[in-house]
DNA sequence: TCTAATTATTACCTTTTGGTGGGTAGCGCA
DNA sequence: TGCGCTACCCACCAAAAGGTAATAATTAGA
């Protein structure tokens, strides 16, 4: 079997929380666990398939775990893991970076808004 | 002129730091500046045209500075700007939480590898 | 005159990622 | 009977990201 190789940290931290919305959809969850509908009216853009299919993923990996009720109509909710917890910090500052990235980028005069800062 | 609009702080960082080979480039520029040759061997995976390419928009992010010396043959070396290393300490986490993980991932016994850790 | 050295560009193609629109389940209620 | 609610799955398509390979530019030195 073919055996895994990264050359950097960085690597493995960018394959769990990279892409178009993992990171969103985990600064949402490190406030509170959220229902799947919850999720969708805080993230807009993104589709149902993705949102899901986002979450499976990182559900595999153990970051967020996935609580189902039992009732009618379907309830569940997604929560950060305890190791999950663990990326936490980092992704409060990655929040805070990009907000002050936009605050010089208007103030450079680009046309950007943002909608609501880290603690929704 | 359309308004780019960010739902929250986290989006911009990614757009920035996001992608396959960006943050594992400013991993490496974190230390000192490097030339061009440097990071490719530095980065054995990535092809030349992904890394002038990735360079040329960090570049035009701010985040990093490219310096040409006047020589043949050519000479050019990539720093972090000051703004780019606003971003240090983020990636440092980014860098050992990823080393940490494959740890886990290494205790339970899957087939993984680490070829160097943070700090090359 | 020919080659090595270093950075960068271009055209072309493949893979990955994301989006749309449809459909299902199962219970409650008008 | 038929619709609404919630989560979610699938088939299909479009767009973005990334990979390969060939090529340029420039000058020292064999």
């Amino acid at each position: 079997m073919p055996t895994k190789t990264y050359h950097i940290g960085v690597e493995a931290t960018m394959e769990i929380i990279g892409g178009k919305w993992k990171s969103i959809i985990l600064c949402h969850l490190r406030h509170h666990a959220m229902r799947t509908g919850e999720l969708a009216r805080a993230i807009p853009q993104i589709s149902q398939k993705m949102l899901t299919q986002q979450l499976r993923e990182l559900e595999a990996a153990n970051i967020v775990s996935r609580h189902v009720y039992k009732q009618v109509p379907p309830r569940v909710d997604y929560a950060l893991t305890d190791y999950g917890e663990s990326l936490s910090g980092i992704l409060h500052e990655l929040c805070v970076w990009g907000e002050d990235n936009i605050d010089r980028r208007q103030a450079a005069g680009e046309p950007i808004t943002l909608m609501s800062r880290d603690d929704v």
